[in-house]
RNA sequence: GCCGGCGUAGCUCAGGGGCAGAGCAGCUGAUUCGUAAUCAGCAGGUCAAGGGUUCAAUUCCCUUCGCCGGCUCCA
């Protein structure tokens, strides 16, 4: 007879089971409705199957399929029906890694030949006969020998390798109608669990996420505890791509990348250019308010400045090759900062100068392989909005913290004011002394602090010249971008050798903060753009207001409306062309013009307008004062949040 | 850079070894109209570029460029 074992459960009672009893009797014992959801269950903080046998007093805790936990478990098995579809479909497939990940799965294939999407139809269709025959998925633990020699006899070299580097003696499988795999698990009971899949998707990846290592083939899925989850996320992706801000920037007439300038090199369009300028605008204005002072430097350098500040050594292979001026090596500028230090060092500094907060929307190119291109979001060419401060060590917390107040003041006059923020502390290769390191991190720490933001601590993710503070912007869709960025420098002030006098009379080293608000002005628009789908807000959108006329009778009218929104600088537009109202409301509301102002008889008889917002309403008629009072409004930054 | 897909009119896309197609946009004309597409006509092309196979290539093959999805990278 077995010896009893105590089981307590997550509200704190317990029961005493027969010890050798699996998880699931225990649940089954507990609410028979609890297997319906639960996929595995926490024993002790590890995760297990359901038919983990209980041979000890434990903690036991549910896993169920709505969890975190419980869905990566779902899509991790799914995984595996995927694998064992493709080893049945194809000849010469060798199996890598299938992990869950953030929305869904993958698995890393070593195949002779690529896949097609034909493929994933046939894979797909293949999977469900697979999850029809409801197959368990078994677990067994055997020796590394044992499974060496299985996946040995099988061909499967990645499995192999994987096995030699577990420290355990002992590795466990998982083995689901006849198809085995390495894995720690856990797993869902049965393939008959997985309600609604889809791949997605099929793209090379180098195994082990190494690039001198062979390419896989890697097949992207998901999976959802129920159809209508999945289709709910499907259509999310769907929406993603309609707000694609490479579709938006070409519909809306924004920029433009051109194959005949070259990749990654982008000119603005005068809308976009509109956008733009007014972003410059108050980012120069803001920029005064906050004692800075705004400068401008050039768009090559000699080459030596380069060597000076370490990019040309640490950067080489993004920076674009010198051209020849007079027998002198010039390139096209990286970066800002060396430019900086020049204004700075003009002159002796005194500690009482200090702090000198240097601001620049500079233009930087930077040489980034073709493979990485993206639109708007990753390019050659770009305006960085750069700022660089020159503090004494005993100023550097104060700064942060203005710096970080006047970045979020900046992202809420965009309308973001939902944010991921980072403290990355010191890299293990890292120049500067530990002392400075400590006191900098520290710095930066109770700055945050103060501000009562939320953070997370990067352990190690710091650059290697010093901590930075890193700000993520979540967009509409809930997906994080990074933009903002604030980070000490210990570096260049010494490669440059920049000082200031201190009281002592002696010459001191400033710290230097790098930052970016915005980070580049492209990447900005870029999220900008497809967090508002290309409404923009109306103080920054590049037609503010449109006068539509109902006939050509009411074409005087229609200028005279237009020519007061002008002088009252509203940016307004005015159509008079040709066509029914209909073609023209069309046409305003897909360039998601805020305002439309039809003017037809009888507006023109009362000497009023017709609004109609881009979100479908119509409003009250209004005399042509109120509706410039009540745009007034709208058109200036108001910070959300 | 690497793996795979793609590149046809301004845009969105169909086609396919033998005369290059549609819708929208454009132009011309008709229509004078009330809140998401009025009608008709016209015009629009080195089928990404270069090379090869072929009697014949936009179509098949190779190379280059670019774009898309990933991988790697991102001060």
């Amino acid at each position: 007879m077995a010896h009893a074992i105590k089981i307590t459960f997550p509200d704190g009672r317990y029961k005493e089971y027969a010890a050798g009893t699996t998880a699931e009797a225990v649940l089954k014992d507990i609410d028979k409705g609890l297997l319906k959801s639960v996929v595995a269950v926490q024993i002790n903080e590890r995760c297990v199957d359901l038919s983990f046998s209980l041979n000890e007093d434990s903690v036991i805790k549910p896993i169920a399929i709505d969890l975190k936990e419980g869905l990566e478990i779902y899509r991790h098995s799914t995984s595996h029906v995927m694998a064992q579809a493709v080893k049945e479909l194809f000849d010469g497939v060798k199996v890598t890694i299938g992990p869950s990940i953030e929305d869904g799965f993958y698995y890393d294939f070593d195949s002779p030949n690529p896949f097609t999407p034909e493929d994933l139809k046939r894979i797909e269709k293949h999977m469900l006969d697979i999850i029809k025959k409801n197959k368990p998925f078994e677990r067994a633990e055997i020796s590394k020998k044992d499974a060496l020699k299985l996946f040995g006899d099988m061909g499967e070299i990645y499995k192999q390798e994987l096995i030699n580097e577990i420290p355990e003696e002992k590795v466990s499988i998982y083995k689901q109608d006849g198809f085995v795999d390495l894995c720690r698990g856990p797993h869902l009971p049965s393939t008959g669990w997985i309600k609604a899949f889809k791949l997605t998707g099929i793209a090379g990846a180098y195994w082990r996420g190494d690039q001198k290592n062979k390419m896989l083939q890697r097949i992207y899925g998901t999976a959802f505890p129920t159809k209508q989850e999945l289709d709910e996320y499907l259509y999310k992706v769907e929406e993603a791509k309609k707000r694609d801000h490479r579709k938006l920037g070409k519909e809306l007439d924004l920029f433009s990348i051109s194959d005949d300038v070259g990749a990654g090199l982008v000119c603005w369009h005068p809308k976009g250019a509109v956008v733009r300028s007014l972003i410059e605008d108050f980012w120069k204005k803001e920029h005064y308010k906050h004692d800075y002072q705004i400068i401008y430097t050039p768009h090559i350098a000699k080459v030596d400045l380069w060597k000076t500040s370490g990019h040309w050594e640490f950067y080489r292979g993004n920076l674009y090759s010198p051209m020849d001026i007079e027998g002198q090596d010039f390139i096209v500028k990286p970066m800002n900062c060396p430019f900086h230090i020049q204004i700075y060092q003009s002159q002796l500094r005194s500690y009482r100068d200090l702090p000198i907060r240097y601001a620049e929307l500079g233009t930087v190119y930077r040489f980034e392989r073709s493979g990485v291109l993206h639109g708007l979001m990753r390019v050659r060419g770009f305006t960085q909005d750069d700022a660089h401060i020159f503090c004494r060590p005993n100023q550097l917390e104060d700064e942060i913290e203005g710096v970080l107040n006047f970045t979020l003041y900046i992202l809420r006059s965009f309308g973001f004011n939902n944010y991921d923020i980072y403290l990355s502390t010191r890299p293990e290769k890292f120049v500067g002394t530990l002392d400075n390191w400590t006191k900098a991190e520290n710095a930066l720490r109770y700055a945050l602090e103060k501000t009562g933001l939320k953070f997370q601590i990067d352990p190690g993710e710091g650059v290697f010249y010093g901590p930075k503070i890193d700000i993520k912007i979540k967009d509409v869709l809930g997906r994080a971008w990074q933009c903002s960025t604030i980070q000490v420098d210990f570096n260049l002030p010494q490669r440059f050798n920049v000082a200031y006098r201190g009281e002592d009379g002696k010459g001191h080293q400033p710290i230097m903060i790098h930052r970016a608000l915005m980070g580049s002005l492209e990447r900005f628009f870029f999220f900008f753009l497809e967090h508002y789908a290309g409404a923009f807000l109306v103080w920054l959108a590049p037609v503010q207001a449109i006068v539509l006329t109902v006939t050509e009778k009411n074409n005087k009218y229609a200028q005279e409306v237009f020519d007061a929104l002008r002088k009252q600088d509203i940016r307004a537009e005015v159509d008079i062309r040709n066509e029914k109202l209909g073609f023209k409301v069309r046409e305003a509301q897909l360039k998601k013009i805020p305002y439309m102002l039809v003017v037809g008889d009888k507006e023109e008889e009362k000497q009023v307008v017709a609004p109609r917002t881009r979100s479908g309403s119509t409003l009250e008629p209004m005399s042509l004062e109120d509706f410039i009072r009540f745009v007034g409004e709208e058109n200036k930054p108001r910070p959300v949040g």
